[in-house]
This record gives structure tokens, C-alpha cells and sequence, in this order.
DNA sequence: ATAAGTTAATTTGTCATACAAATATAAAAT
DNA sequence: ATTTTATATTTGTATGACAAATTAACTTAT
């Protein structure tokens, strides 16, 4: 009796609530913002005790497709994934990927020059106003000699990201995400040195005036030109960290 | 006393700890394949209970970071993360952002093309005979008609796969893995119909072929043609459904 | 002596219960 | 009317116990 047909359940029952819970975020049964029943609930609802129940909840919450608060209107609710939102998640997955897989710089370089490029025709084709004023807004403030190493670093992240979002692709975007932060490392180097800072602005106050003149060829030019630098500059700091 | 100066814990223990041993894979002080210490010790070492213990492991388990097993010789051990076991973390990651940010199947398939194309340029440039007797095998497999729609479904992935592979650009695979995924619930749809088969396989063939003779333009060529047969089906489908 | 079966030990998986901490709401006191 | 206080709700943490899986050691039968 009882015999079900198929393959048995083998993995752990928070396993099982987790994927569950996560399908039905998936499938839209639980859509953003909604709030889930409370732990006890959960517990009696699927027939496991709370410390699986909440078991299961960390491995959402892992994930960040949930977020939980205390108090009478706490609970767990269903995170809205935009694409900052899943980008740290991802940033940690490439992270992990590219250091436990010897994914050498020349890899990811080439990649994202390629990436960046299409991103490029695009933003030269479909930026709106908007687009070049967030755009601007960045430059500004990283053109500020005032601000710390931490707060460059930041910024030019926020420019490359605001290029891919130029592009008006989701896809496109998503991925650059993942990108940029790939090569982040390499770029925080630069960020210690006001000459290579001064060389970094200036590419990208370039990169967007071509983007503004709608001038794809030019704005590709420059971008190869800033990652050979980095690449450049890299294997420098590789030559002098060998001595 | 004990006043400690800076950002105060504000997040729960078990993130707390779960923070604590990502950071310790990911300096490589925890190597693959590495036994985690049990979650009894680990419970005294970070002075928390076990239920803390086992939610932040769950976290960790979540992100595919750790695998766990019962018995004498069980215990938590550190994955090795390669492109294939990232890979299914990351679809979730993609399928979700796919479907909680109205991203259109043409946003996919039009920054598909390009980075497949990007694939192709690289493949038959770079090919090795042994890249070519995988794609081949899969190709062969794919054109067998006793196989059912799931077969079919994943010998489409891994033929697509094995081209991105023969980039021999790991940082380009890894993202290619992801963008395959995010086009597969169209690809999925024709694997039930055996007229569709037959294209699809007959574009691989070609593709292999061309892939074979190092001819870039055609196999790049026949991809968009392949691309803009899926996006059609997909249309196709979509009026017949709001019939 | 060898092979098979049995027992014991170890470790994760699950459960039950209790209490702490945070937080919003309603009641009470100033 | 405003502040304070009490209270209810919900997640966060702790403790202790037992179940299930799995390996290693041991015992027994051939």
C-alpha cells in the first residue's frame, strides 16, 4: 500500500517544501510582494515541523526570492527580482566561477568587449534623453577627484550599467550585469592612482559623447582601447607583484 | 562594554555564518571536495545552536556551494563548481528574471544570435577534433526519430552547448549555458512535432557542417535562420492560443 | 580462513517545545 | 491630544530528543 509509482521522493523534505514554494513563485501562484503564510501555518500546511519549514525559507531567502520581518505585519514575502536585485546573487556565482575554473583575464575581456560592443549599437540607436542624462550624472560625479577609491570603483560600475541599460535590452542587460562585475576586480586596481583615474574618466566622457553623436564606430573604438589599458595595466601589477 | 565600533550586526545568525563560510570558499581557505566540520562543532565554534547551524548550511546548499551526506563518513563538503553544476543555478536565476521582468522572446533571441554568433566565430576558429566528435555525436542522437520529446529537448541543449564549448572561452560558455536556457521553453515546444524535428535537425546538420569547414558566415547565416524559425513558431502559437 | 550477516557508531534529518526579540496595534495615563 | 504602557503576533534562537542512513568493526557460519 502506498506504493507511488515513479521516482521516490529521496530529498530532504525542506528540500521538497523549498522547490515547491519556489514553483509556485515561478509559475506566478505567488507574485511579488505577496506574503506567505506564517511559519506555523506552513508547518500544518505541509505536515513538517517549523524548523523545516524555516529551513526551507533560508534556501529561498538564499536565493533572494524571499524576505522576512518580525512583528504582527512581518512574515515572508515574495521579493520582486529585478535585475539589481539578482545581479549580486549572480556576482557571486561568476565570482566563484571564474576563480575555481582558472578563467583567465584574455577570456573575460575578450567576452565583454564583444558584449559591450552590441551594447554599444544599441545604446547608439535607441538611447532616450533619460538615458543620457543618467549617463552624464555618472561621469560627473566620477570626474570628482574628492571621492574615495570605494565611491570610484562604484561609479564606473554605475556607468558600463547604465550603458547596458541604454541598450533598452532586459537580456542584454541582465548579462552585461554579470559581466561588468567579472572584470570589476581588475578594475579596482586602477582606482587607487589618480593618473590611471584621470585616463579612465576621460575614455568614458568620450565613449559618451560618441554615444550622444550616435556614432557606434568611434564609441567601440574607445572601449577597446580602455580594456587592452586594463589588460595592460594588469599584467604590469602581475610583473611587479612577481619581483 | 563590548562595545564594538562600526556597522552592527544587524542580519540573523545563520546569515552571519553562512556569510562567514561562503567567504571562506571563496578565499579558498575551504577548497573543493573539503569537509566542512560537523554541525555539532560547527555549532560550538560559532557559539549558536544547531537549527542555526543547519539554516545557514541550507543557505549554502541552496547556492550549490555544498552538498551533504549522512553516516560515519557524511558531513557537509565544498562543491566543485564548474560551468554544468552553475548552470542549473543559474537557469532558475534566469527563468525568473525572465518571467517577473516581461522580457520579450524577442529581447532573448535577438542577444542570443549575436553571442551565439560570437560562439560560432570563435568555434571555427578554434575547433579541435574532439570538439567536432561530440557535436557530432549529439547530432546524431537528435536525428534519431525513436526518441521522446524530452530526449529530444536535451540533446538540443547540449548540442548548443558543445558549440559554445568549442569557443574555448570559459567566461563565454558560462554565459552562453545561461542565454540557452532562457530561449529552451520555445525550443521545447516543437520537440513534439516530428516536421519541426526534422528542420531543427537538418539546420544542425548544416551548421555542423560548416562549423566542420571553418565556413563562419554560413554557420552564422543558418543560425539566424533557425532563431527566426523559433520566434515564428513561437507567434504561430501564440495566435493560435488566443483563439 | 573466508564469506556473509549483525551490531555499533557516527552524522545528517526531523520533530516538539520553549523562550527571546522585534514590531504594530490598542488601551490607558498624563 | 500626546505619550506611555500593555499586548498580541511573528520571526529568531536554543535545547533536547529521536529517526534514518551509512560505514566500520565484529561475529558467526560454512
Amino acid at each position: 500500500m502506498n506504493l507511488e509509482i515513479g521516482p521516490i521522493n529521496k530529498s530532504s523534505l525542506s528540500k521538497q517544501v523549498a522547490d515547491q514554494l519556489q514553483e509556485a513563485i515561478l509559475e506566478g501562484t505567488l507574485k511579488a510582494d505577496d506574503r506567505l503564510p506564517t511559519e506555523e501555518e506552513l508547518a500544518q500546511r505541509f505536515q513538517v515541523s517549523r524548523p523545516t519549514i524555516r529551513e526551507a525559507l533560508k534556501r529561498l531567502a538564499a536565493k533572494n526570492l524571499i524576505r522576512s520581518r518580525r512583528g504582527p505585519t512581518g512574515g515572508s514575502f515574495v521579493n520582486h527580482l529585478g535585475t539589481n536585485e539578482l545581479s549580486d546573487h549572480l556576482t557571486t556565482a561568476t565570482t566563484l566561477f571564474v576563480s575555481m575554473n582558472d578563467v583567465s583575464l584574455d577570456e573575460i575581456s575578450s567576452t565583454r568587449l564583444e558584449m559591450e560592443s552590441y551594447c554599444f549599437r544599441l545604446a547608439c540607436q535607441h538611447r532616450t534623453d533619460e538615458d543620457l542624462k543618467r549617463l552624464e550624472q555618472h561621469l560627473i560625479h566620477q570626474k570628482n577627484k574628492n571621492i574615495s577609491p570605494e565611491e570610484f570603483c562604484a561609479a564606473d560600475v554605475r556607468f558600463h550599467r547604465a550603458i547596458a541599460d541604454a541598450s533598452h535590452n532586459k537580456m542584454l542587460s541582465f548579462i552585461m550585469y554579470t559581466l561588468i562585475e567579472a572584470l570589476q576586480p581588475v578594475s579596482n586596481m586602477i582606482a587607487y592612482r589618480f593618473r590611471e583615474r584621470e585616463i579612465i574618466t576621460s575614455q568614458h566622457e568620450r565613449i559618451f559623447n560618441a554615444i550622444n553623436n550616435q556614432d557606434r564606430k568611434l564609441a567601440c573604438a574607445i572601449l577597446e582601447e580602455q580594456i587592452n589599458y586594463l589588460q595592460q595595466l594588469h599584467e604590469e601589477a602581475q610583473e611587479n607583484h612577481q619581483q
